[in-house]
RNA sequence: UGGGGAGUCGCCAAGCUGGUCAAGGCACCGGAUUUUGAUUCCGGUAUUCGAGGGUUCGAAUCCUUCCUCCCCAGCCA
């Protein structure tokens, strides 16, 4: 079986069909060069990912290239902390951008040019109003804004206001220079948008040496233009913005600063996930209030709690190909998200035996001290991955649900008079249980078949629908599991719901799920002890785990839950 | 009540220069294999394209009216 995130066929979507627009006219010589330009501010999330798969998968079925670029234009927000975290994120999920690493403020200076030439050109003013007053002026929805009265200053008092500016004469807010272009335009991005501001802060990357920078809206289309983007991708709310990012671009070829054909805007919608968060703002809050225990929690949705957690690279891609693309809002349901790292894992993690809630099985009629290997397979699928001993003894850990004194109708497992396999072991018939005074299951008791051992010619002859995983007591290996849920209870965090007042916004926080992490000291296999950090294995019956990369030690793995198997028993409900 | 987007099966999403065009994926439902109630494998699943009206021999695709949702009034990105 293929997996489709290793295809090179990618289904139609309106991005690709203006690229082949592209392509048949000409307009780039059949190249295609993006750029994913996250703010150094944070920490990467699933919907970054679908970008950064969006963007360098585009690149990539191409022919072209992707740059990965920082877009550090305001440095009281930024840090270098999150650029590593960010590189990090995007070589984990396994693109390359080659030489192409860049960083918005290496073109301050081209920036500045770029600013001075617009004002030559009358482009821009700087205005001298304080940002009350701004805002004021802007006028509304829909009502047109008025005319700064800064507007029709002179050329050269706009220059040597903008130079006197950079060379930091003036106090923060004091000045801003804005573009000139229509204070009654019906998009209200086209009212003279601020282009530069003075920012006394030091920069991450060039210190101190700025003291105005220019805004994102200013800066994005220079960016692109001066890499030679071809197709600039970014999510639908910066749609209305495109208007000046063309007329910027103009500008500025007219001026002779870059030459036609010029990079163009296209904009898709941004991922919403069902059952998390996928904004910065939120995510800071949950971080900040000690909701989760950091950026790289499992039950973040950040790529790197992702990768703590297990998911993997490849399940994000497949996830990023099969959700598609397009403009219209939608939310996509997190199974089908773990859906994609099911796929991938089953075909990827090995197999292992983990007791998660045990229960004490006693074999009457197995030789007490004895004890024998049995064989179990390490990946189903692939028997080339050969097999492994696990003990089998008199005394073994099962799983607890596997037990009902009074079995419900359909339950297939052990119960008194019923009889099952134990995988890659014996069947056996259940004889009872021992319960404790406030009669809960401490032992149950079975017989064994000596003729049914797994692998034999006997062990045909028993048919049984019951097959459980255990682990033998005598050798099991006790390990740290962290079972994680659903980060909220809710699908939709914080959205209004049936019934909701009008009047009321929903606090996201209220939608948490209480539940949403359980600690378990499992019962497994003794080949589980050399597991190491980032190792994923599928835990038969169970489902995926992954060994955390932080808190596991030399012969102390921890393990984290990734994903569940499916199960049939519980089809029909969500 | 300004401007910009979007509404196709439970969830995504092709198609939107009008004529087997209602693709595909996921989910779901059957059935087969199976020492994971997993995987795999077959088969099924929108007379209908937000609603109404119109043009046409023929419309998801064109026109029109209406409804709903999202984004924009940072010296954030």
């Amino acid at each position: 079986m293929t997996l489709a995130a290793n295809s090179s066929v990618s289904a139609s979507n309106f991005i690709r069909n203006a690229v082949d627009d592209d392509n048949r006219t000409g307009k780039w010589e059949g190249r295609v060069e993006t750029r994913f330009p996250p703010e150094p501010n944070g920490y990467l999330h699933y919907g970054h990912a679908k970008s950064i798969c969006l963007n360098f998968g585009l690149a990539e079925s191409y022919g072209g290239v992707c740059h990965l670029r920082f877009d550090d234009t305001n440095p009281a927000k930024e840090d270098r902390e999150y650029v590593d975290a960010i590189v990090e994120a995007v070589r984990w999920l396994g693109f390359d951008w080659r030489q192409h690493l860049y960083f918005a403020s290496d073109y301050f200076d081209i920036m500045y040019a770029c600013a001075e030439s617009l004002i030559k050109a009358g482009k821009a003013y700087v205005d001298s109003q304080s940002a009350d007053e701004m805002r004021a002026n802007r006028g509304t929805l829909t009502e047109p804004g008025i005319d700064s009265p800064c507007r029709d200053r002179s050329v050269d008092e706009n220059l040597d206001l903008f130079r006197r500016m950079k060379a930091g004469e003036f106090a923060d807010g004091a000045h801003v220079l804005r573009a000139r272009i229509d204070m009654a335009s019906p998009n209200i991005n086209l009212r003279d948008p601020a282009v530069y501001r003075i920012r006394r802060a030091t920069h991450h990357r060039t210190g101190d040496k700025w003291c105005i920078y220019p805004m994102y809206t200013f800066a994005h289309p220079i960016e692109d233009a001066i890499e030679n983007v071809t197709h600039s991708i970014c999510t639908m709310e910066f749609e209305d913005q495109r208007p000046f990012y063309e007329w910027l671009l103009e500008a500025l070829a007219d001026a002779g600063h870059f030459p036609r054909p010029l990079p163009r805007q296209i904009e898709f919608a941004r991922l919403n996930l069902t059952y998390t968060v996928l904004s910065k703002r939120k995510l800071i809050q949950l971080v900040d209030g000690g909701y989760v225990t950091g950026w790289n929690d499992p039950r973040l949705p950040t790529l790197s709690g992702a990768r703590r957690r297990g998911f993997t690279p490849e399940g994000f891609r497949l996830f990023a190909e099969r959700i598609g693309v397009a403009k219209a809002d939608s939310w996509i349901d997190m199974s089908v998200l773990e859906e994609c790292m099911r796929e991938h894992l089953n075909e990827a993690a090995p197999r292992r035996i983990a007791v998660l809630d045990p229960l004490k099985l006693v074999l009457t009629n197995y030789p007490e001290g004895q004890s024998e290997p049995c064989q179990a397979p390490n990946h189903p699928l692939k028997p080339e991955l050969g097999k492994r001993d696990i003990p089998f003894g008199r005394e073994l850990w099962i799983e607890r649900e596997d037990f009902m004194e009074t079995p419900v109708k359909g339950f297939r497992r052990l119960y008194p008079g019923n009889i099952v396999r134990l995988r890659y072991g014996y069947v056996v018939r259940c004889t009872g249980c021992e319960k404790d005074a406030d009669g809960r299951v401490v032992t149950v008791f079975a017989e064994y078949f000596p003729d049914s051992r797994s692998g034999t010619p006997g062990a045909d002859n028993y048919k049984t629908k019951g097959n459980l995983h255990w682990v033998c007591a005598a050798n099991a290996y006790t390990a740290e599991v962290r079972l994680y849920d659903r980060l909220f209870a809710y699908p939709y965090p914080g959205q209004r719901r049936e019934g909701d007042p009008e009047d009321i916004e929903r606090d996201f926080l209220d939608d948490l799920n209480p539940g949403s992490i359980r600690i378990v000291q499992a019962r497994l296999e003794p080949a589980l002890r050399a597991a190491h950090p980032e190792e994923r294995f599928q835990f038969e019956r169970h489902g995926y785990f992954a060994v955390d990369r932080f808190d596991s030690a030399e012969g102390a793995p921890v393990f984290n839950f990734t994903v569940t198997l499916k199960d049939s028993r519980t089809k029909g409900g969500k």
